[in-house]
RNA sequence: GGUCUCUUAGUAUAACGGUUAGUACAACGGGUUUUCAUCCCGUCAACGCGGGUUCGACUCCCGCAGAGAUCACCA
């Protein structure tokens, strides 16, 4: 068996599209099969220079790797479309010659002319009521279309059930563009014939053109496909279609974010998707051994970003869990600046140490911009987010000094400073100072980092190290003494 | 307008004639020695409407309504 993903080069593509990547990815590599990537560039106009490499680029990232196409190769060469050009000259001289396709004169203007008639009719506007009798013969320049042959149609999609349409919507489309360039129409077709796809996935936009093709797979003598219609991703409001227009950010652009493919791959495969149990974590080995046609939802899928981001943060947690915070470290030091900074000297160590106490806090890697900075840099000094939290307010800052300068000359006799001599000190310090936790620790955390968050007060330090943290202690202590 | 498709909580979904309609995200409340997060516990919340068929319908059938798609020398 044979899928394909056959985008068109205008632009990135954005995560309403690449699930109609992933389904025929997992289904090919579910049944030992081969995943195509065509390019179809037939439209010269909305051809976007790069745009293919972005599509490329997307696939590697979601380790979506295909066996054909682009950059790899493959039997049917080439994969992208205005380079076959002569291999759809050549199925439409076949047609040409059975009487199914005929060169059509008609200008545009004509055409229009046609098309307001039927309107001002109130007829349904089918150009195979104008096809004209004695068509040219057929040369460069001129579109070539097909001849009709409307009759009832029936077929099954394998996602939609059993489908059918009457002749009404049976025209005579255009096969080859005046420009040379066949129509995606006829172009789809040709290549999948020719390169073997078996499951033709796409998303449900197509489903009304489907008996014009059943049409031309009897012209043509083919086999029809098993046809896969895919419902639309909708937008976060409205019930329309995601697209670029309501902000639809390209896969790369959630790279960038520090979202993880696993975590990208997971959320869409999973969206208008179920395998009938109550996971909803997937790795891509799982995913590719519970896929399955017929548990792909028939109607349109709500995108909603925040579950994205959700699930971003269990696969943060998880790859450190089980594959270990080097791995995690790893991802995080890919070149898209997810760090701050004012990190940049520090060493691996130091930073896989602050990853490692951070991690649980993350949804996407690039918080780690925000919430890491006061390990690399000494925070400002802002006295009124001590003097204003809601646990310290009612001591004076002579108090709180005193308790930040009692802290600090505990600290300093630490020999051994690490996670449990630590957190021995601070407890020990509760006792003797008989304040409560939410307070003397209140007050502790916030001289360490002036950070709305931090983590765990034994942790935070023994990263920071003793001298860091008995420095910045006496610090906010002088602050607050001469303030 | 013609044709086609879809319809379970705010969102994503489970159920394939008999359940107190399950789960997750979100929201709200609580717990885990400070904060934020993780983790744990709990609360709120749904079968679009109307007819049938059946002892019994979210599940089957028919209407209706709502939503979407498509009617290009774009894909």
């Amino acid at each position: 068996m044979k899928t394909r993903f056959a985008p068109s080069p205008t632009g990135y593509i954005h995560i309403g599209n690449v699930r109609s990547a992933i389904y025929p990815y997992l289904l090919a590599r579910q049944q030992d099969g081969t995943f195509i990537l065509r390019i179809e560039d037939t439209d010269q106009a909305r051809f976007v220079e790069g745009a293919t490499e972005l599509i490329e680029d997307t696939l590697k990232w979601l380790g979506l790797e295909w066996d054909e196409g682009p950059v790899v190769g493959g039997p049917a060469e080439p994969y992208f479309q205005s380079q076959r050009a002569n291999i759809y000259r050549a199925w439409g001289e076949k047609l040409i010659a059975k009487g199914r396709a005929y060169a059509d004169p008609t200008d545009s203007e004509t055409i229009q002319k046609y098309r307001d008639e039927c309107n001002a009719k109130k007829v349904p506007y089918l150009y195979r009521n104008f096809r004209p009798e004695n068509p040219p013969e057929w040369k460069p320049g001129i579109p070539l279309r097909f001849k009709a042959d409307p009759k009832p149609r029936k077929w099954h999609d394998e996602v939609m059930g059993d489908l059918e349409a009457g002749p009404e919507v049976q025209d005579d489309i255009i096969l080859i563009k005046a420009d040379g360039m066949p129509t995606y129409n006829f172009a789809h077709i040709v290549d999948d014939a020719e390169m073997g796809v078996t499951h033709v996935m796409r998303g449900v936009e197509y489903l009304s053109s489907t008996p014009n093709y059943l049409a031309l797979y009897e012209a043509l003598d083919l086999k029809v496909p098993k046809l896969v219609s895919l419902p639309h991703i909708l937008a976060p409001t409205g019930n329309k279609k995601l697209g670029k227009r309501d902000g639809a950010k390209s896969a790369t652009e959630y790279r960038a974010d520090g979202v993880l493919p696993e975590a990208m791959l997971n959320y869409l495969a999973c969206l208008g998707w179920n395998d009938g149990t109550e996971q909803e974590i997937y790795t891509k080995d799982e995913l590719i051994k519970n896929f399955s046609l017929d548990k792909i939802q028939n109607s349109g899928a709500r995108y909603d970003e925040t579950k994205l981001l959700w699930m971003n943060g269990q696969w943060i947690r998880r790859i450190a869990d089980e594959q270990g915070i080097d791995a995690l470290y790893a991802r995080t030091i890919t070149g898209d600046g997810f760090w701050p900074e004012s990190a940049a000297p520090y060493d691996d160590e130091y930073k896989k140490k602050v990853l490692a106490i951070i991690y649980d806090r993350l949804k996407t890697l690039a918080d780690l911009r925000d919430m890491t900075t006061y390990f690399f840099e000494n925070p400002t000094v802002d006295l009124e987010m001590i003097t204003g939290n809601k646990f310290l307010k009612k001591f004076s800052e002579d108090e709180l000094s005193d308790m930040l300068m009692l802290t600090s000359r505990k600290l300093e006799a630490i020999q051994d400073w690490n996670a449990d001599n630590l957190q021995t000190a601070l407890n020990e310090l509760l006792e003797e100072t008989g304040k409560k936790p939410a307070e003397l620790f209140s007050v502790i955390r916030i001289a360490l980092s002036f950070a709305p968050f931090s983590p765990a007060l034994h942790l935070t330090m023994n990263v920071l190290g003793k001298n860091l943290t008995l420095s910045r202690l006496q610090t906010a202590a002088t602050a607050l003494e001469n303030d």
